[in-house]
DNA sequence: CTGTTAGCGCATTCAA
DNA sequence: TTGAATGCGCTAACAG
């Protein structure tokens, strides 16, 4: 039992039901066109009866669009994009859309994938953290509204959500800078995207408005996207520089690479080393001491980059590009105090 | 430019390019039926030629059946979840499927709606967490075959990736009490759903095992799924209990509520008091001590649970339902020791 | 205001 | 082995 081909309830079924032609039923239940109220109940009232749950393939095949909304991101265990992601699917569900998620682990060749995919799918748009700049232009050669989220690959146009990257660098780099540190390490994984340049720059703009001289050898590049790495690399440059008194790790997996080597060292923070991070996530908050980060604000984030992509298909089509920046904000926590 | 509508080439367009019938260029293409190989060929180097993407949508409506999977899960930002999505979309993705996420956050109306959204796209399976036994029930009515992950609701019939709930708590309880713990409180939120119920079972077990009479009044029942309801819980508890020597936790959100008590009462853990929890988050290795915890292998659970659906897709339509157990893992770290 | 007709793009009969 | 015809379920013209 319960197996077999289940016959669904259609369009046709519910005008015999309602005594009506299809194309009535159509009208009634989408409000489009006329329709007698009297009608309009009757072909409700039937819909319901027999339990009639419109086709959405059959719907999306004749308006050459569909209610999904494409989201490609690089790592759903990244709480980062988690959270990204669950900002986007409370706006999309509210609003009637629902979410095709697709992981591409910060590889070129998945994201691309994905596109086609999308395409396929015929997606009223996509939001994506874009890792090539080739997926971002296949997605527009078909006509797709895309929303760069967070970082924008190549293309300067088309709406975005961005954080402002710089102005986040800056601020953590200023505080240190502040509280009278003068040897500050940079992590960071890659400057290819515009988040990592752009916090590389933060970093370096603080450092010439303070007037303090930036040592280059103290900018750390780790070459993967794993904690381990980055726990390498903080102890390289620890090993080689031990007299930098603060540690500014570019991202939440550098971070936590940095603070697994900090901890393994026994090393006592803040009082002879500093440690601030880019993003905030829960961890950041719950060891101690707490960590100092720059906070964007991530499930709102994900939010506007769903308003972002609803108010170009609620036809803003042919509207001029959407750019909405985030402002980062500074959590000062427990992790960061002046030099000894 | 760019904008407008995009006529995208269809398998008629390769018919023509390739010189012959649009049944052929199916046949060709999908590897059905019978296509000289020259002929395949041609229609291949043709569709790829003019960049041919078969229409999903189209497919499926001629097909009664997507490659789309509806996922349903309460709630992205807690990592147990997130972390299950990312094990389920990995297998998916690479077996061709594609993963239509929904949050419910809990809720059984909304949780109807996306049952409602998962029949309109015939998605052929669902893989769900669930929360009312009615969401299941419509989904068979539907014909939709159906995954329950981590708990089931109400029947217990169909396929289904459970922890062994139960064994867990038993593990970390004979862990507390083999340490020589006698006071032992449990902090839970719900105990209608299986692994509330079945971490309860786990709990008394081990204490009947034991020999060690049970306080009930040590069993402290959070109303709400917020952590900072936990923290409350633990307050009150801790407040009513002094002689509480160990606290378990039974499950993450609840664990970070308790944790946070604990820091803010500057408890010495686990000098004074042990603190073990269910389910291992990022965090939770962080903290200095790290909890003791038991581990489900989140990302591996929620592979299962794809596999366990790809399964009955392949043909094993009407077959037993599979019912699989993930063994949970006791990860002993410094939050727990003997009592003072 | 409503019904008839047509076609979205595909996969599958059935004949050839 | 291939092509012509058909229909999946829906919505939008167009007549009435």
């Amino acid at each position: 039992m319960s197996g077999g081909v289940v016959r669904r309830p259609t369009g046709a079924d519910v005008a015999r039901e309602a005594g009506v032609s299809p194309s009535t039923v159509s009208r009634a239940l989408n409000g489009t066109g006329y329709t007698a109220p009297e009608v309009r109940e009757r072909v409700r009232a039937a819909a319901a009866r027999i339990g009639y749950i419109p086709d959405a393939n059959a719907r999306s095949l004749r308006n050459r669009s569909s209610r999904s909304v494409g989201v490609l991101i690089s790592d759903l265990r990244n709480p980062f994009y988690a959270d990204l992601a669950a900002g986007i699917e409370q706006v999309l569900r509210a609003a009637g859309y629902h979410m095709i998620l697709v992981n591409d682990d910060g590889n070129a060749e998945e994201e691309l994938l994905a596109v086609q995919t999308f395409a396929a799918m015929r997606v009223s748009g996509v939001i994506i953290t874009p890792v090539s700049s080739r997926s971002v232009k296949s997605l527009r050669e078909h006509g797709i509204n895309v929303v760069q989220a967070d970082r924008r690959a190549g293309t300067r146009h088309g709406d975005a959500v961005l954080g402002d990257n710089e102005q986040g660098a800056e601020l953590i780099t200023e505080h240190l800078l502040g509280l009278g540190h003068r040897r500050i390490a940079l992590l960071i994984d890659e400057t290819k995207w515009t988040t990592g340049a752009g916090r590389l720059a933060g970093y370096r703009a603080a450092h010439e408005a303070a007037g303090v001289p930036l040592d280059e050898k103290l900018i750390s590049f780790t070459t993967s996207f794993e904690a381990e790495a980055a726990r390498g690399a903080t102890a390289e440059l620890l090993g080689a520089h031990p007299d930098v008194t603060a540690l500014f790790a570019a991202n939440n997996v550098i971070a936590q690479g940095a603070f697994q080597e900090i901890q393994r060292r026994r090393i006592a923070v803040p009082r002879k080393l500093s440690l601030a991070a880019y993003d905030d996530v829960p961890w950041m908050s719950m060891v101690r001491p707490g960590i100092t980060t720059v906070t964007q604000h991530t499930v709102s984030f994900g939010k506007r980059c769903a308003e972002v992509l609803l108010n170009r298909l609620d036809g803003a089509a042919e509207q001029e590009p959407t750019i909405v920046h985030v402002q980062p904000e500074l959590v000062v926590r427990a992790s960061t105090a002046p030099p000894r």
